[in-house]
RNA sequence: GGCCCCAUCGUCUAGCGGCCUAGGACGCCACCCUCUCAAGGUGGAGAUCGCGGGUUCGAAUCCCGCUGGGGUCACCA
């Protein structure tokens, strides 16, 4: 029953209520993961039947985000397909539901309801406090002929239609990730549901339903928190007399303490920040495809196209996975490590744009020079935004706020300047300026002075950088140029001493 | 609270009855390399497989109960 032979069509369907976070590009990715490992299609579909919640641009932005990882679909708003439109608010206006309404109507499985959300809350308030544990709404239209149900109806007074849940039973559907296994509910804890909302807009068990139907959906791979109205989904498909999908229901990505879902509001995870950080696709991609499937238990690094030829819903874990930022961070880092010198480059250089170290687009120098800077930091990078403040005193004069910083351990304020002075007075004349002259004479310097290498070079890095974490060394000099670096020598001993040897 | 789902190192996971004195990765701690930081290398700490019963010659692996966690109870998706 799990084994499935024919073309998959999947579906991601999200509503565009706010930017997409990280869990619904995973839900997406899966999607996605199974239709190509399968050679099938991968739908997406915009759900915005809410139009209390809908936010403008919102779609556009989770159609930027998907496109971002890597993930495109075949059929979808933007780019159409054969059954277009893929916006439930256009389908809407094409009329496209309220004939299957109809449908249910005629047949006995949805009844008009015109008991109003306020007399429902006070109902179900009244229940609660009469001590029943749980209210299960079924409204007394029910039992009403149909014709009684349009008369009122034909009055004008408001009326949502519902579906008319059995009230004995069972009803189970298998899930995918779980094996297979049968997930069953007793009808008695059902209610009915709302199909059709009084503005004459579908409800989201509706809508979504005869849109997979029509959309001829083979397989519905949606997050876990959806099984529990997946018992209303296989009766509405009984209903309208249609075959269901197959289910699979993803394991959710819990936050970082474990309580709870993540969630826009709380957590900073929506996809577009982790874009703007500099995470790179494939690494987003990568770790994704991990949080809720596993290859082998050894494999975590792969490629897009090993990703799909491994992917398999039996190895989906049903259990939560939880947002681990930092294996996040680590893999990033790894993904940046493998680019060329001229990819990291390019990536970095909307970075250093945006920072007002280059200039939009960058110069040729300018490019030149990034691509002299970017071996200086590429293995260190782990978050392609952090690059402005790696190269920064590239760009910038450097200020001393902790002169004390330039001071090596077991030395003093003069005993520095003077190091400093003998190291610029030694590169002076220094000719030519590359790092085996640089290392051949500042090594030597140092055995002069009687200081450690880690001392001298420690207190000129901190004179040229401003800072005592940095690129190495040699390449740094190098890279800044002779100029500049005899000018910070300078007014870094300046700093420690004032005078310029000179007492009085 | 009712109902549903889940349960292996701090985290992600491997494990689908004997190969497990439980493997890998992130993180953490040492050491090596080294001009700092990274990267890389080596090693280490870290899980009585949530607890209790069964089944079996044998259970992390199967069954039951308990506990814990999560989800859901909308005219939201």
């Amino acid at each position: 029953m799990t084994e499935f032979t024919g073309s998959v069509r999947v579906r991601f369907a999200p509503s565009p209520t706010g930017y997409l976070h990280i869990g619904g590009v995973r839900t997406a990715l899966f999607n996605w993961l199974f239709a190509r490992h399968h050679g099938g299609q991968f739908i997406l579909r915009i759900e915005d039947t809410d139009e209390k919640r809908y936010v403008p641009g919102a779609a556009d932005d989770l159609m930027a985000s998907l496109r971002w990882v890597g993930i495109e679909w075949d059929e979808g708003p933007d780019i159409g397909g054969p059954h277009a439109p893929y916006v439930q608010s256009l389908r809407h206006e094409a009329g496209i539901y309220r004939p299957f309404v109809e449908q249910l109507l005629e047949n006995g499985h949805a009844y008009f309801s015109f008991t109003t959300e306020e007399e429902l809350e006070q109902l179900k308030a009244d229940a609660l406090a009469r001590g029943v544990k749980a209210f299960r709404f079924r409204g007394p239209e029910r039992e009403w002929p149909l014709e009684r149900q349009r008369e009122l109806a034909a009055t004008g007074r408001p009326y949502t239609v519902r579906l008319k849940t059995p009230t004995t039973g069972v009803t189970a559907f298998r899930d995918l990730v779980r094996g297979g296994d049968r997930i069953e509910v007793k009808n008695e804890e059902l209610y009915d549901i709302v199909l059709l909302k009084s503005t004459g807009m579908p409800l989201y068990h509706l809508a979504h339903l005869v849109d997979d139907h029509l959309m001829e959906i083979t397989h519905v791979l949606r997050s876990d928190e959806w099984v529990a109205s997946t018992p209303y989904h296989v009766l509405l498909y009984q209903a309208f007399g249609w075959d269901p999908p197959l289910f699979a229901h993803l394991p959710p990505i819990l936050r970082q303490d474990g309580r709870g879902k993540l969630s826009k509001r709380k957590d900073d995870v929506s996809a577009n920040r982790f874009w703007e950080r500099g995470y790179l696709p494939d690494a987003m991609f990568n770790y994704l495809a991990l949080q809720g499937w596993s290859f082998d238990g050894y494999t975590e690094i792969m490629t897009r196209a090993e990703i799909v030829e491994r992917f398999s819903l039996e190895r989906v874990q049903p259990s939560p996975a939880r947002w681990n930022p930092e294996k996040l961070l680590d893999m990033n880092g790894i993904y940046i490590r493998r680019l060329s010198t001229e990819e990291v480059a390019d990536a970095i250089a909307p970075y250093l744009v945006r920072a007002g170290f280059i200039s939009d687009p960058p110069g040729d120098a300018e490019r030149a020079y990034l691509l002299q800077l970017t071996p200086l930091i590429h293995e260190r990078l782990k978050e392609l935004g952090e690059a402005p403040d790696l190269l920064a005193f590239f760009f910038r004069d450097v200020t001393y706020d902790d002169p004390a910083l330039l001071i090596p351990k077991k030395l003093d304020a003069a005993t520095t300047a003077g190091a400093l002075r003998a190291v610029r007075e030694r590169l002076l004349l220094l000719e030519p300026w590359d790092h085996a002259r640089l290392e051949e004479e500042l090594r030597a310097l140092g055995e002069e002075l009687a200081l450690k290498p880690g001392q001298l070079f420690g207190t000129i890095r901190v004179a040229i950088t401003g800072r005592t974490v940095a690129p190495p060394l040699f390449d740094t000099l190098v890279a800044l140029g002779k100029q500049r670096v005899l000018h910070r020598l300078a007014v870094a001993a300046a700093t420690l001493a004032p005078a310029t040897g000179e007492h009085r």
